[in-house]
DNA sequence: CCCATATAGTTGTATATACAACTTATGTTT
DNA sequence: AAACATAAGTTGTATATACAACTATATGGG
């Protein structure tokens, strides 16, 4: 990420139009997707976690003290297509999670986040605040409009 | 992409809760634009094409028939990120794109979009238009207002 | 003109993503 | 209970991403 002044999409894109006002609003939704996962992911890098990972870890500490199952966690995260397995061994290596082999259902996994995981989300919910506190120029209307925008720009029958 | 219903974003990551509207907007921008992107995606590769190798060949077709030079594409493609070099690498195995050593200026190198690649992109295009089409839920005034506040969102000061 | 600096691309590498194939365990049928 | 089907994870692999190091060319002093 850079400390380069954010601008209007054809700013950003040079280019003059986008031919229909929902092309406009597509690349738009995908640019800025984008572009606040490499804010937040570039934050997060001092603490040597992904977004993927730091997403995990607050997904554990939903559950906790019980533990998750990979297909718990999968089914939560906010890109899915991520491989919980390996995203885990990560997690596992640095001592944020631990995992066992569920009693009751041998082909399932227990996931629970340790006390250190607890203490590194703690500071990495400083960041998200901050970030979070730079979106000033958007009003709390604003933002409760912006999501319910985006659910249902997602909606359409099945 | 699966054809499953599109739900609300509560639903969609069984979170009850986002803590503040603030980080739902966050979160649902995010998880919109990746479900956005990944919806393309999958419609792409049946061309065999990538989001992002549709996009450099867009940029391209914007030039034509005027060559590009990497760096032009690289500013003006949606993910900054992705190498360009390497991208064109790929288009140019499937014969979408020529690529030789600029004139007056031998570290540029020129890239046109052939007539294999205009064919190609107007194929897509069409993809593009039915996707646009699945979003009539969404009426023209807030396609437009979608995108102004994507703008405004990432709106900051340097 | 020579050297420092900047510019334009390329290459290398570690990590992440997408997707399919493969184990192992559980459930269901007959 | 043997056979088949489903479920939960794991592993493999090709491609993509992020980021840094490197090469080649151009430019601008002194």
């Amino acid at each position: 990420m850079n400390g380069r002044k954010p601008m209007k999409l054809e700013d950003e894109l040079k280019q003059k139009t986008f031919g229909s006002p929902y092309r406009r609003m597509v690349v738009n939704v995908m640019f800025t997707g984008n572009w606040l996962q490499k804010e937040f992911a570039c934050q997060l890098k001092q603490y040597g976690l992904s977004l993927q990972q730091n997403n995990v870890l607050g997904i554990l500490r939903g559950q906790y003290p019980n533990p998750a199952t990979l297909g718990l966690i999968q089914e939560r995260m906010l890109d899915r297509d991520s491989n919980a397995t390996r995203l885990v061994d990560k997690l596992l290596e640095k001592g944020l999670v631990t995992r066992c082999q569920c009693a009751d259902n041998r082909r399932k996994v227990d996931i629970v986040i340790t006390e250190k995981g607890l203490e590194l989300l703690k500071q990495t919910d400083t960041i998200m605040q901050n970030l979070e506190e730079k979106y000033s120029q958007i009003t709390p209307e604003e933002a409760v409009q912006i999501g319910e925008l985006m659910d249902k720009l997602r909606e359409r029958e099945g």
